[in-house]
DNA sequence: ACTATATAGTTTAACGTCAAACTAATTTAA
DNA sequence: TTAAATTAGTTTGACGTTAAACTATATAGT
């Protein structure tokens, strides 16, 4: 007999799980993009919203540490959300080496404009998935994005 | 009495799930990359690998739409596996505008190896993370990716 | 003190993505 | 049949990402 054709190997389960992950996380992004003040994007909208929750003055490489993002990247964040005016980047006193990295009142402006125009979406969505649904599953996503950060080496 | 600051309010709960999403889609694409062989993309292999699952000889835009992605972006996946002649792409007989594409050989032999070399890490990870623990969450990862994929317009 | 090493940021090159503009070919409708 | 609308693919421009090379500053070790 060969395999069953109805039951996946672990292989395909774990394939079809990444795949899945990796769609959402597309779908989502651009979802979370298009609702969002134009010329906006999702990566300098956390970057402030990031700010704002955590306090700023935090160095580019912290703040690239904390969102699981080389600091090239996070280089080129920064960049333009200083072009726009939304935060203000200035030299660290005690290390000349280091930045630090302050949000403007027209980042938290806009932060929380961008919260704002998100709001119908994510009503919509909440309608159709509660967040305790979304709650019950988070637990576990956590602890794999803990294991792919810490197998990262 | 403010808000409890244990309890997240639903936008908290529902950012913070794509938010981790988008982190575990990001590190374990990273990951997969790595362990492929050299100059191979996730997106390049996932190509490959429908077509061995699903079958060639597709058109380009129906390859697009089923992973979710922009006939842009597929042209720009496609050229490169042209260009290492892991696929082939032939003009449609039945229909000027589109274009078949099918395997070679060599991308065949490809995604063999991407697969092989995959197994090592695949297994770590299920080590720490049994398939049916994925399996468990899929239906509503599945459930989300086909709302925001009706959602789209 | 001085050299060697480590750390913070930037830059570059290669990929990927999207949206929008643009071709070319096929349908639809008038 | 002809003109209008649709569909398949490509191209372009703007962003994002990584890895690796490169600067500049700081810290360790001798």
């Amino acid at each position: 007999m060969g395999p069953d054709p109805k039951t996946p190997t672990d292989a395909e389960t774990l394939f079809g799980f990444f795949n899945e992950i990796g769609i959402i996380a597309q779908l989502s992004g651009n979802a979370f993009e298009r609702a969002m003040p134009e010329s906006m994007t999702l990566p300098q909208f956390s970057v402030l919203n990031h700010m704002v929750r955590l306090g700023d003055g935090w160095s580019p490489l912290r703040i690239a540490n904390a969102m699981q993002v080389t600091k090239g990247a996070m280089t080129n964040t920064l960049q333009h959300l200083e072009r726009k005016d939304l935060i203000e980047i200035k030299p660290d006193e005690k290390d000349g080496r280091a930045k630090q990295v302050f949000i403007t009142e027209a980042g938290r402006a806009m932060r929380e404009q961008c919260i704002a125009t998100m709001i119908p979406y994510m009503s919509s969505f909440a309608q159709a998935h509660p967040p305790a649904e979304l709650a019950a599953i988070l637990p576990t996503l956590q602890e794999i994005r803990a294991w792919l950060d810490k197998e990262r080496d």
